[in-house]
DNA sequence: AATATTATTAAACAAATGATTAAAATATTT
DNA sequence: AAATATTTTAATCATTTGTTTAATAATATT
C-alpha cells in the first residue's frame, strides 16, 4: 500500500515539475504526464495537489537545512574547513539542480506560515559548533550570525539570480559560468579576509 | 485616450497584485478589485494580463537597473562612496517594498527570454566608472565583476530570503530586523576589507 | 441639439484545472 | 477457484479564470 512504484514515480515527477515551474504554475496534469501515470492517481495517493506539494517542499528544505546543519556542527573541522565545505556542498547541489534555490526561496516566502511549522525548527547557527569556534576567535554571537549570513549570501545569490547577473555583468551563459567557477575558489578567502579569521 | 485615470488605477493595482502574488497566482479579478474598476477594463486598456504584466515587470527592472547604473557611473563619487550609496539605495527601496526583490528575481528567472529582450541591454558594471576606479586600484576587470557581485549578494539576499534567514539564524521578525539594520552599517567596511580597497 | 466617439458595465463564453466517480483490471487472501 | 481488496482507467464535474460581447452611459465633436 504505502510506497508503491506508482507512488514513488508520482513524487519524483512532482518534485521535478514543482521545482521547475513553482506551485502556482505546476499542473497536476503535468505531473501525471511526467510520471507516466493516470491523472486520478495523484489524488488517489496524495489526496490533493497541495498535500503533495507540502511533502516535496518540506523534504527539499529539510535536505537543504540538514546539509548545512551537519557541516556547521561538525566538531572535527575548523572554521576554514567548514567554510570550504559549505561552498562545495552548495555548489555541487546547485550545479546539479540550478532551479532548486529559487524554488525553495520563492515558496518559502510565498506560503511560509504553513511550511515553517512543519520543518525542523532548530536554528542552524545559534549555539552551533561554528558559532562556538567563532566566539573562541573573539567574535560575538551577533557577529557570528553575520559571518554566516555573508557566506550564504555570497554563495547563493548568484544561483538565485542567473539572468540578473548576466544583465548586470553584461555576460552570456559562458561568462556566467566562468564567474561562478572563479568565485568558488575565492569565497573562502574573501570570508576569512572580511572577518579577520 | 492614453493615460486616463482608470488606466493609471489599473496599472497601480496590477503592480501591487503582481509584486505581491507573482504572475501565476495573480488574478485579473484581483487587479480589477484592487483598482476598484470593472473587470473588462483591464482588457480594454491593456489587451491582456500578459501585456499588462510585461509593462510592469519591465518598468520594475528598469528602475532597479537604472538606480544602480546611475550610482556606478557617477564620476564624482569614489569607490567607498559608491558602495555606501548602493547600500542606502537598495535598503530604502526594499524596506519600502519588501516583496519587490523576490518579484524581480523570480519573474526574471521564470520568463526571462521575453523580458530580457525588452530591458536596457547595457551592462552595468562593464566599462562603468566603478570598474575604471577599481582598475586604477590595481584590480582586473574580472575582479571588478566579483566585487560588484559580492556587494549585490550581501545586500539583496537577506531581503530575498527573510523566512530562510529567520530559520537559519533562529530569530523572529524583530531579530531579523536587527540583523538587517546592523548589516547596513557594516557592509561598506566588509567590502573594502574583503578586497583591500 | 444631434451625432459620434469613448468609457463602463453586466453577462456570458470557452478553456483549463483540481478533483471525483464508477467501472475495469489486477493482486491478494481465503 | 472464488471472494475480497487494491490499483488503474476513462469520463465527468464543478470552479476558476482570462477574455469577449453587446448594451448602456458618459463625454466629446460637429
Amino acid at each position: 500500500m504505502s510506497n508503491s512504484i506508482t507512488e514513488q514515480k508520482i513524487k519524483e515527477a512532482a518534485r521535478k515539475v514543482f521545482v521547475k515551474k513553482g506551485y502556482d504554475a505546476a499542473r497536476t496534469r503535468d505531473i501525471a504526464e511526467e510520471a507516466g501515470v493516470n491523472l486520478a492517481l495523484i489524488n488517489y495517493y496524495y489526496r490533493s495537489k497541495e498535500f503533495l506539494f507540502d511533502k516535496i517542499i518540506i523534504e527539499s528544505i529539510d535536505t537543504f537545512r540538514n546539509n548545512l546543519y551537519a557541516i556547521m556542527n561538525d566538531p572535527v573541522t575548523n572554521i576554514h574547513e567548514k567554510i570550504r565545505l559549505v561552498v562545495e556542498n552548495y555548489y555541487s547541489m546547485f550545479e546539479q539542480n540550478p532551479e532548486l534555490p529559487m524554488f525553495i526561496f520563492h515558496e518559502l516566502e510565498n506560503k511560509n506560515e504553513k511550511i515553517i511549522n512543519e520543518i525542523n525548527p532548530r536554528g542552524i547557527i545559534h549555539e552551533s559548533v561554528f558559532e562556538k569556534q567563532l566566539i573562541e576567535q573573539g567574535k560575538t554571537q551577533e557577529e557570528a550570525k553575520q559571518v554566516f549570513l555573508n557566506i550564504v549570501s555570497i554563495i547563493i545569490l548568484p544561483f538565485l539570480g542567473k539572468s540578473f547577473i548576466k544583465i548586470l555583468c553584461g555576460v552570456n551563459d559562458i561568462g556566467y559560468k566562468e564567474i561562478l567557477d572563479k568565485r568558488k575558489e575565492e569565497i573562502p578567502l574573501w570570508i576569512t579576509t572580511m572577518f579577520n579569521l
